[in-house]
DNA sequence: TTGTAGGCGTTATCAA
DNA sequence: TTGATAACGCCTACAA
């Protein structure tokens, strides 16, 4: 068999002797068919080995049957590698998958802001997700051009202050509040918090939390406690070196994520720290390495996967929870935001 | 503005006062067309925000545009947490966004058998890349029907023995054979093996490198000391209990991927064995974890991103690496071996 | 250098 | 319950 063996719907209808459009009905079960017909054109069909072209119908319904997902750029790529990504993708994916649509993963370019508008003119994709957004006028701007033409999308894990955008976010205040309470359950009052960068809602609600926390147990905030790494291992590994000069006057770390926790305890141990000698530790995350960390990291778990699910739904035709048509009344009605969960391991038990 | 309104090619030409097959020969650049026309097309074109449908543009050309990759279905989901998907999805997705063409993921269904076939033929694709592939009667006559029709596919990190398909693969025999020398030259005689399911070729390679170094090393085969894992942090949590019964009689611990090397570390520590007295040790992947690891993790690098962009190149239209016509005359003369190369850390340092 | 017109393989609307 | 028959928006000979 060679790739010339195209069958076409024609060649169908004539062996089963019926018109071209009878074909289409049965085999996309619409309209009314008798049984028999249905029969003889599936067998035929079948034997003929004839599947209509995704190409062909998708053109004529001025659908691309793609759900697009925007990934951000990172240097150095390896942007999988980042374990928010690879879950809440994997959730989007078999999302996805279970309603018949297809993935289209559209990788963003170095310096170039992405033309959202020109991607669903293009009509390469029918609604999209962003992931890995940040606050960014330029993006700001297309994505809010992108609501004013009505286009479905939905940005995960960030919120964008002040639009009402469809975002699929976790509640990262609560998160980190958790977090910090928990360290200071364990008799800690000098935490220091390594953050990330604020152009990610991520980082900002997450200082919230710990600010939060600390009022609620009359713990002075300190604002040289505060450290800002990005997210990086590296950065982690850096700022153990200002965490190993102040560490008769901290008693635990709070990381914004695990890896930037997991470069800290590098750092501590690289340094000559002791285990015993450790701080107390909290990172957020809870991915792989958090559990696998000697000594295991306490962290805050994201239900990224989950995530992934819901917003997928979102964009999904004829699902529960698709947005709601683009009549934004006030505030941001169609923001989700999911729960975290404290997972308590070694590094954050004292005594 | 409003989702409808779609500027149509019609409209540009009209206000330009051309043809429509003159608009298409602008915006594609093809066919002669005297400069002041150009200018003129353009202009309208940008002026209406016309953009064309890659949707049209597609389907009249016959060709999807898109470049599938097929990811394999893994229980829980969660599949991009492993550190080579992401990798290679990496180089995959960078190359083809460089030469225009989409990324179309295709998630694998839990039992289902994968109709490669009919992902060609339904135009879904135009060209693919399968991840995760394995041994299985099924999927070899898959893929051999594939080639039989002449699709250009590849199979990424997997060999099929007796097949001359396209595969991107890196030389785990050599791999292997460089990280259990090492281990060797480290004064190790005793070295356990870890290793994952032989429906992995992977997983048989990296046997054979084992036997080779023992063999060069006059070193006798134990088969006691080759366990089987399933690459899962599990699997090698389980494997610790055997390896701790025979620490005796085992100096050193070789295990196909670094996440089952984590396990058995863990499996040991939780156990009560401290790191002193711990066995050497080698991974395998070099992901981020070895270098977090405690001890850090001397593992066997893989250049899957590399992988991935030779893969993706492979099936590029006009590419330097396009895989050759179908005659493929006797072996497999398009299959493709990169490099690995050990890094040392700690856990293999003796002495 | 440019216009004309047929074709791509479906969907969907109207009649019958 | 079925058959004709326009779209769909673009590409591409072929003609001019």
């Amino acid at each position: 068999m060679e790739v010339s063996d195209i069958v076409s719907r024609k060649e169908v209808a004539e062996l089963a002797g019926v018109s071209e459009a009878t074909v289409s009905r049965v085999l996309n079960a619409t309209g009314p068919i008798k049984e028999d017909t249905r029969k003889r054109v599936l067998d035929v069909a079948n034997q003929l080995g004839y599947v209509p072209s995704a190409l062909a119908r998708n053109f004529a319904r001025s659908k691309s049957g793609h759900l697009g997902v925007v990934m951000p750029y990172v240097p150095k790529a390896h942007l999988f590698s980042a374990y928010f990504f690879s879950e809440m993708l994997s959730g989007i994916g078999n999302k996805a998958r279970d309603s018949g649509l297809d993935l289209l993963l559209l990788f963003r370019k170095p310096g170039e802001r992405i033309d959202y508008s020109s991607l669903f003119r293009q009509q390469r994709v029918d609604s999209c997700i962003i992931l890995g957004a940040k606050d960014d006028h330029d993006e700001v701007e297309a994505l809010r051009k992108l609501q004013e033409e009505g286009r479905p999308f939905c940005v995960m894990n960030h919120h964008f202050e002040g639009q009402s955008f469809c975002e699929v976010d976790a509640d990262h205040v609560e998160g980190s509040r958790v977090a910090v309470s928990h360290l200071i359950e364990q008799g800690c009052k000098r935490i220091a918090f390594l953050n990330g960068p604020d152009i990610y809602s991520n980082s900002t609600e997450r200082l919230k939390g710990y600010l939060i926390a600390l009022q609620e147990a009359d713990i002075e905030y300190d604002h040289e406690l505060v450290l800002e790494g990005n997210y990086s291992r590296r950065s982690g590994l850096e700022a153990s070196a200002t965490i190993l000069d102040k560490l008769d006057n901290i008693d635990a770390v709070f990381a914004a994520n695990d890896r930037m926790a997991l470069g800290v305890m590098q750092g501590l141990r690289e340094r000559g720290l002791a285990v015993e000698q450790f701080p107390a530790f909290v990172g957020y995350d809870d991915s792989d390495a958090a559990e696998m960390a000697v000594p295991p990291l306490s962290s805050v778990r994201v239900p990224f996967y989950e995530m992934g699910e819901l917003a997928a739904s979102k964009l999904i035709p004829g699902s529960q929870d698709l947005i709601p048509a683009l009549e934004l009344t006030g505030s941001d009605p169609i923001r989700e935001l999911l729960s975290t969960a404290l997972i308590v391991r070694a590094s954050s038990i004292r005594q």
